[in-house]
DNA sequence: CCTTTCATATTTCCAATGTAAATTTTTCTG
DNA sequence: CAGAAAAATTTACATTGGAAATATGAAAGG
């Protein structure tokens, strides 16, 4: 029972302000994404979305937290179909540079600590959850050497790294893409040589997000 | 011969704002660096540097690019010391990170697309040869396997995929710093097992400047 | 059915920003 | 010294996000 209420006022402008304003971040980019051109498509004053949200950098966060729910749905769309593995890994990087390509305005907002609240809870846990595929699929790679320190904080993080690293330089234009507009080199390709152990199995993504938060190495800053 | 002329009507005012811009760069960050608290901080109006610069993205673009030479300058300067390969390797990616988290909101500024112009041929050049740093140090890596495709800019875009993205989120908040504001992993710590191969030297990443642009596969698009 | 109450939305106003046009001031050139 | 060119100012304008006061419509209570 949640607090939905029809034909309010205007509907539910809550719900219908974050539609808009993903609508006009593909067909207009991140720049012009303003309060007033979110307002206008929905067909209410300028005002109006102060009584949903913190301002204009509320309604972005709230935008980012559907981002990043997206973001993890096409991670685990690949994943799905993969046999625990490299196949997995790969299906999961491809997932997250598809991503990142297909929706470049909309990933740069999610990953912009000017233009998003990063201690809403909302985006918060819908940043988490997206994290939580990266996470089950770099536990069991070879290069999570168990002797080294900071085991599995550091293999998360180089994993993370080279993927999101990858996906900013082809968003801004620092590697140049393919023809079709994908990456020069598959997610998959850009590692060859990089698998799990022997033996090893990766936990399944789908289900790690089970798992309790981090302990000792907080992702954020408190 | 460049083309400098001292007191003018009011000195040097393109090296001028390009200082100005960057000091109220590391004090009052990348939000509120506007075209007109730059130029009253040079004591001009707000229009004047419209005769120096095409606009603020024009003096974005020129702060940038004098980004990227520091930027370079920084990994130099670690590299510098350093007998070539794992050490070099370590040092220049130590250098890429120290100087995104001491400056991260020049960093952000380097890498927007949006509010810098990447076709400007002096922010090229300079971003060119910041590159060309991690370029050098990247020829010779083991992961660097000549079978596989795409060689040598796989592995230079592994390398700078994996630091930059370590830099991007450490600076975006989403993984922790740890207490001395430094990363919770020094770059020469992330990625432990990666050297160079037996036998194999790194290019000296001080003279590869001297080398050609690519050809084949070009660092930007067309 | 009527009135009160409150969330919702609008109207109006304001400060700040980037840009353009016209004007003034200074420097360079012949 | 005079005209031309460069540099900087003044003025004006369209947009933006936000604040304050006001109006609107739905829910609740009599």
């Amino acid at each position: 029972m949640t607090k939905k209420r029809k034909t309010y006022h205007h509907g539910d402008l809550k719900p219908a302000l974050i539609a808009a304003g993903l609508e006009l971040l593909e067909e207009t980019g991140l720049e012009a994404l303003s309060l007033r051109a979110i307002a206008a498509r929905v067909g209410v004053s300028h005002t109006a979305p102060k009584n949903h949200f913190d301002g204009l950098r509320g309604l972005l966060t709230a935008i980012a937290a559907e981002g990043f729910r997206r973001h993890a749905a096409e991670m685990r769309r690949g994943v799905e179909g993969e046999p625990p593995g490299t196949a997995r890994l790969h299906a999961a990087c491809d997932g997250y540079l598809r991503f990142a390509l297909a929706h470049p305005e909309l990933f740069r907002l999610m990953f912009s600590k000017a233009l998003c609240n990063h201690d809403d809870p909302e985006l918060q846990a819908a940043s988490w959850a997206s994290y939580e595929v990266l996470r089950g699929i770099a536990s069991g790679l070879d290069w999570d050497k168990a002797d080294a320190p900071g085991a599995p904080w550091r293999t998360e993080w180089m994993l993370w790294s080279m993927v999101h690293g990858y996906a900013m330089l082809l968003i801004e234009g620092q590697i140049a893409r393919a023809e079709d507009g994908g990456p020069p080199f598959a997610a998959s390709n850009l590692m060859p040589g990089f698998g799990y152990r022997e033996g090893g199995t990766a936990t399944d993504p789908l289900r790690s997000s089970s798992d309790a938060g981090p302990r000792s190495a907080p992702r954020r800053p408190s």
